[in-house]
DNA sequence: GTCGGGATCTGAATAGTGTTCAGATTATGG
DNA sequence: CCATAATCTGAACACTATTCAGATCCCGAC
């Protein structure tokens, strides 16, 4: 994700000048710089510097360097997205078993993405970016990925009927805190598993045992 | 909580030099800046003029910035863990709603801490404070208030035994969860309460009805 | 009392920050 | 091929964190 090929594609004139995409360099190296040192102290003259480029040049893209953040932000929300989408595609079938396992596939795809990049992470969730329209097209999407699989899980028996209307809810809030609370130090990495073992038995409500 | 009284107290001598506890009114002070301006664009030097002292005054107190920060936050567990207490003191009773009410209102101090200072909250859990010994101290208390409150409801059969186990865990995550998710503008104020509806019936697991 | 030592705070300086803007540079359409 | 628009630079401004030599004050010893 977030596209691994070279930062700040040059042209081939002059050293600088017109360099291809100067808006989407400025963003892949703020990511790359968030990761780093964090979403504050992020540097708005670090970037422009790894991108070869004056601190001003940064300005005919950005108003300032909180939209910058803002748009780094964006960014984050796609990728992650896209993850829980391949994450899904890569467990088919219909069977109860499947539905259970895309459920969880999709709370670790989460944790791992907060645990893996704790600093983008914190962008994301910290109140750096201020969320705009496309943002919440986007969140609509992980959001019915989310209902799919609950309904699925449903379907199979694997939630009762009165858990699938707050399946949404307690799944979501659930594991965006523990992945906080987890990179923040405050609960070991050991419990995000057994979180989901304890979401799966209360969305049961009985049915079933223990994990 | 957080020492209404007013900050920098003063000496009675000279303009400034040695005034009474200036640790402790540097810590207020940037409690109070933190909530108008959030924990990134907190200002070192706004913090030294509002208290009326200069720049450099800090640096006898705090290493660094990033110090005065982490002790803002260390502070601020301890009025969250406060309220958290004076929260449960004024619901007495060995009864099962009792009980019950006891955890609805632990997880609402938690949430209206959030909603009513978001950058506070963020502070607290935006990666902006390392953790400490004093601060693991602490967060066991809290822990502990919630551990208590889950076994008066498995007592009084307000809970499974089941679920008493994975209690905590779902509880903190979810609550926490859904705190960063409505400050941050990703659901809207009011599921808050739903998801509290759903913990129960999740806890409770088939042996209520809807809320 | 007063005098020295130690704690406390100041002032100035350094290096780095976000942001603005006049102007230099380059690409592009007529 | 040239004018115009898009793009980027360089220097400037106000602000930031941080350091340190020295001024200031409190307190205990004489």
């Amino acid at each position: 994700m977030s596209s691994p090929k070279v930062l700040a594609v040059k042209r081939v004139g002059r050293e600088n000048y017109h360099h291809g995409d100067l808006q989407a360099a400025l963003t892949d190296s703020a990511i790359d710089l968030v990761r780093k040192t964090g979403p504050d102290h992020l540097s708005l003259r670090a970037v422009a510097e790894q991108v070869g480029v004056s601190p001003s040049a940064v300005y005919h893209y950005f108003p300032d360097k909180d939209s910058l953040i803002s748009a780094v932000g964006a960014k984050l929300f796609i990728d992650l997205t896209n993850m829980q989408r391949e994450a899904l595609g890569k467990i088919p079938g219909r069977s109860a078993k499947a539905a259970k396992l895309r459920y969880r596939e999709l709370g670790r795809t989460y944790f791992r993405w907060a645990l893996k990049e704790p600093n983008l992470f914190r962008l994301m969730f910290g109140g750096f970016c201020r969320v705009d329209r496309q943002g919440e097209h986007l969140e609509k999407e992980a959001f019915l990925m989310l209902s799919k699989c609950l309904d699925e899980l449903l379907a199979t028996g694997g939630i009762t009927v009165t858990m699938r209307q707050y399946g949404e809810l307690i799944s979501w809030s659930a594991v965006q805190g523990a992945s906080t609370l987890i990179i923040e130090g405050h609960l070991p990495e050991e419990v995000f598993e057994v979180l989901l073992d304890g979401l799966e038995i209360a969305m049961t409500a009985g049915s079933g045992g223990a994990a």
